[in-house]
RNA sequence: CGAGGUGUAGCGCAGCCCGGUUAGCGCAUCUGUUUUGGGAACAGAGGGUCCCAGGUUCGAAUCCUGGUACCUCGACCA
């Protein structure tokens, strides 16, 4: 009940021809999804999400509990991400450095909070040495090599990369430290699922460091508006900015800055967070300088990561039943071409036809990619790129190559139409362009189409059921927090940074609320 | 980590309850021919430690015990 049927027509092609056109292709659609055997969203949300990912060639899971292989498919998407974030980050001033995947144990105890947050998830290091079984069956752990300090697998960097900062910072001609990097962690998850939680996950993780605590915090929130404009412009996925309620933070933090995506099933998603740790990791760690006065301060600190889990994001805001959506700017290839022939003479022409039409597109930035394999026939790849979620397929046949035209289908609208050749490098640029706007548009009307506001308890918990983010007021305090979780289920997802910020009273509590903050059920 | 379900060819499954020739079907693969504007047709061929380890039995995919992996729902989780 949450689902909207997306079938939005492009105006200019809307009329009554269009409409019979499109009820026929409805029924073809049907058929392919049998063959598919895509679980619809509707029969299983989860089910639908499980078979994508395997079916659109994205990931797998591995021999490995709760590691999965990313696919190159999937990986291509991922790459992209990387691209544009790294020169995001590179724009606002950071630079890329390496730390170990291993952290003595005791650096994580260093600080209380942070210690508390992830010892329950981390994998240890005890020994550096395997032998020979005695028995003859195979290797066992050699038991002379125990590791004097055991070492633990990290599950976010923050120890190690402040023991190492401590080296690296004495003046505060030496700050601020902008540093990236880009790393696999593994958190021993109990209950795991593709892309959006695993064992072993990939991220990029910024920790910097500065000399003014107001500096350290506008870091937090530029890196906060670099993730939003990323998820917004370039995974045309809608986000709300906000900052995490005191139980919801970042083991080690003082404030987590959030953004919020939310699902076509109503729930939502947390797709990257941004830290303002305060001094808490300086005097964990002993980091001080010397400042313009000559007296000894703690540093202050940032720490900043998306994952992996940003494709989890992609894939539930904008596919439907027929499979994968993409945006056009993080597609691995944005256009396929189909050649639909009869002999070798044919397809011989096409090929000559195409590489023209390529040659053009890539001039343009446009990829391309050229499927004349023979040995599937067109209605297969037709069905096998929708599945894959290429933003828009081109069909080039006998009659197009009389005709100077080609047959040029989008995937977010499932309509095509056959346009002429003459300009059509520009026609697909426009073309791709318009798909980025309108998933990012129907993304974010769905979303507002699932915002609501509450003004009391027993309408939050009647509306808390149909999905979607919920506005209401809070008293700000973490035993209210606590009960409504208990009884809802919902969590405080954000105390949101824009929008209204008009005061009233708690919706469980009565007490005093400076402002509506952000609920749902959350992945 | 708890409850339930599943594991048989690359993929999807039947067979198991009620043990008995050579373990079967669809898709995919290979060969050939004809095809090609929304998942082609025919003919032929190849492909199996029936999840693993024990046990019961003359005989186990099938029954029993233990293990393991995955899925669903909980618990947990920034």
């Amino acid at each position: 009940m949450y689902f909207c049927t997306y079938f939005v027509l492009p105006l200019y092609s809307y009329n009554e021809c269009t409409v019979i056109k499109i009820k026929k292709r409805q029924k073809y659609f049907e058929m392919a999804k049998e063959l598919k055997e895509l679980t619809s969203r509707s029969e299983s949300y989860s089910q639908w999400y499980q078979d994508l990912v395997i079916k659109a060639d994205l990931a797998e899971n591995s021999a490995v509990r709760g590691c999965m292989v990313i696919k190159p498919y999937g990986y291509a998407i991922w790459e992209k991400m990387q691209r544009y974030l790294d020169d995001m980050f590179k724009e606002t001033g950071h630079v890329n450095a390496y730390f170990p995947l291993f952290i003595p144990k005791s650096f994580l105890s260093k600080e209380a909070d942070h210690v508390e947050g992830f010892a329950k998830e981390c994998a240890v290091v005890t020994h550096y040495r395997l032998k020979n079984n005695p028995d003859g069956s195979g290797v066992v752990v050699d038991p002379a090599a125990k590791l004097e300090e055991e070492l633990i697998v990290r599950p976010t960097s923050e120890t190690i990369i402040w023991n190492t900062y401590r080296n690296w910072i004495q003046s505060h001609r030496d700050l601020p430290i902008l540093c990236n990097q880009w790393a696999n962690v593994v958190r021993w998850e109990m209950r795991t699922r593709l892309f959006l939680r695993t064992a072993e996950f990939l991220w990029q993780e910024g920790h910097t460091a500065h000399a003014t605590e107001a500096e350290a915090v506008e870091e937090a929130r530029k890196m906060l508006e670099v993730y939003a404009n990323f998820a917004e412009q370039y995974m045309a996925v809608p986000v709300v900015k906000g900052v995490k309620s005191a139980s919801e933070r970042f083991a080690g933090a003082i404030d987590t800055y959030t953004i919020e995506a939310l699902m076509q099933d109503g729930k939502a998603l947390q797709s990257g967070t941004s830290h303002f740790l305060g001094q808490n990791f300086a005097k964990a760690f002993d980091v001080t300088f010397t400042d313009k006065n000559g007296s000894q301060e703690y540093v202050w600190a940032t720490s900043w990561g998306v994952s992996t889990r940003l494709m989890g994001a992609l894939i539930m805001t904008h596919s439907d039943d027929n499979g994968l959506v993409l945006p056009p700017k993080l597609a691995p290839f944005q256009v396929v071409i189909v050649p639909i022939f009869k002999g070798e003479e044919q397809l011989n022409a096409i090929n000559e036809k195409v590489a023209e039409i390529t040659a053009k597109l890539k001039a343009l930035g446009i990829s391309v990619k050229y499927d004349n394999s023979d040995n599937k026939k067109p209605g297969w790849k037709f069905a096998e790129y929708e599945l894959k979620g290429v933003p828009v397929r081109m069909a080039m046949g006998a009659r197009d190559m009389q005709n100077n035209t080609v047959e040029v289908a989008r995937r977010d609208t499932l309509t095509k139409e056959t346009v002429s050749l003459d300009n059509i490098d520009q026609y697909i640029k426009n073309l791709l362009d318009e798909i980025q706007a309108n998933i990012f548009k129907k993304a974010a009307d769905y979303r507002t189409n699932n915002t609501r506001t509450v003004e009391t308890y027993d309408e939050f918990k009647e509306e808390i059921e149909k999905g979607g983010f919920i506005l209401a007021h809070w008293d700000g305090t973490p035993e209210t927090e606590e009960l409504i979780k208990t009884e809802t289920k919902a969590t405080i997802r954000c105390i949101p940074l824009e929008g209204d910020k008009t005061p009233g009273v708690c919706m469980v509590t009565g007490k005093p609320s400076a402002q509506r903050v952000l609920f749902a059920r959350a992945y």
